[in-house]
DNA sequence: GTCCAAACATGAACTGATTCACCTTTGGTG
DNA sequence: CACCAAAGGTGAATCAGTTCATGTTTGGAC
């Protein structure tokens, strides 16, 4: 029994599966902060000592959760791509806003206000860097769709398409977190703001070569 | 005894101000997480009790020592503004980078990760609305420097400063974010990832109306 | 000066995440 | 098959942040 999987492995498997049912379902019942650790190894049928050979935090579970739900946006991603709209402004805002969605599909405002938390709580965690991981697959849809519209024309291509898609996706990102954070917020709301946003990053902010813009004043003071 | 400060008022400042500096000694000597809430009541002459009286968490201790370090840095911000290099991506580098700088002068990373932490885990304390409020005003530092630029004829004036400050926030935050994250990454590492970004950034995206920037395929799949 | 309600202080008790010393199961070995 | 070390499971104990019932102080009203 070399490459077959073995009993303990499957066991293992099982038993991770089962964790993440659990965690899965307490947390959009009751919330996470409401959820405890005992309540989801019960719900799984472990001691909580248990659970914790699979987590090394209760964040691990958010953050697991978030990740699988990130691998299907990622999937997803590669409709919205091939149907990308030919405005640049509004090809960017869709790819932004299918992140968005499916984010906020997946967890609630308050479970991504954890989910900010232990990112920033416990980096080192497994369960932490498969974010950032994932985060970077979303950001590299960005870039595919940056290096699309470059090559249609309507993007400068002086610059690589990842340093672009970079700050685009820290813009939107920063709105993101600003969606999460205020609960007055709606979903309309953040799309127009991300919508003002990358169309203020496409614009840019050099004064045109070939147009005038001459400085109103020679040299001023700043304005208070 | 209308207006005066009565003998409660003054003890309770008093107070505050034993605790907060309790609480920068100790974190300062042992790091956010190795401190017990115990040992800050005890540093200050009061009871654990009595310091739920003036916090309602521990990382509202965090978010107060860097409000506090954030006027300072937003005072000395004048001094950046009205010595700000004529070149527009060195100006703004400078703006950010002052920022950054004064950030990590009072707070080393870990420190930093619990800040970001608190900020998302309780965004209704006060001291988590205090913390966005100087955060904003370090947003406006910048929003005065773009509008300088602008009369001075470095950026284009056809967008509010406030919208392009906006972004290289958002951007000079999210690399902020990174280097806190990332132990391996040295001061240097970050302005250099700082003054990248918001070169890309400044320099537009667009395809400039005078220049010529023909598709190079009419239509073309997204590369994989 | 006495009295009272509100404000403040207290630390023991509570809560819930995390650990750990101790069992049980597994799968390979002689 | 018997045996063993390693892997995995267990839940009572630990630990630290937070709460709360209770005691103390304050400043104004009479």
């Amino acid at each position: 029994m070399q490459d077959q999987i073995g009993k303990r492995t499957a066991r293992k498997i099982r038993t991770q599966e089962l964790i993440l049912q659990s965690a899965r379902r307490l947390f959009h019942e009751k919330g996470f902060g409401a959820t405890h650790m005992e309540e989801i190894a019960a719900e799984a049928g472990i001691a909580v000592g248990t659970l914790y050979n699979y987590v090394t935090h209760k964040g691990d579970l958010l953050l697991a959760l978030v990740v699988e739900s990130d691998r299907h946006c990622i999937a997803l991603g590669e409709a919205v791509l091939a149907a990308l709209p030919s405005d640049p402004v509004e090809a960017l805002v869709s790819v932004a806003l299918h992140d968005s969605r499916h984010s906020l599909d997946a967890l609630d405002k308050e479970g991504w206000r954890h989910v900010l938390a232990a990112v920033h709580a416990a980096p080192d965690s497994i369960f932490a860097q498969a974010y950032e991981e994932t985060t970077a697959q979303l950001l590299g849809l960005m870039a595919r769709a940056v290096s699309h519209l470059q090559t249609g024309g309507s993007l400068r291509r002086d610059q690589p398409p990842e340093a672009i898609a970079d700050i685009l996706f820290a813009a939107k990102y920063m709105r993101f977190i600003e969606h999460v954070t205020n609960d007055a917020q709606d979903f309309d709301d953040h799309a127009a703001e991300v919508r003002r946003t990358l169309r203020t990053i496409v614009e840019g902010l050099l004064p045109s070569q070939g147009q005038a813009n001459p400085p109103l004043r020679p040299t001023g003071d700043i304005d208070p």
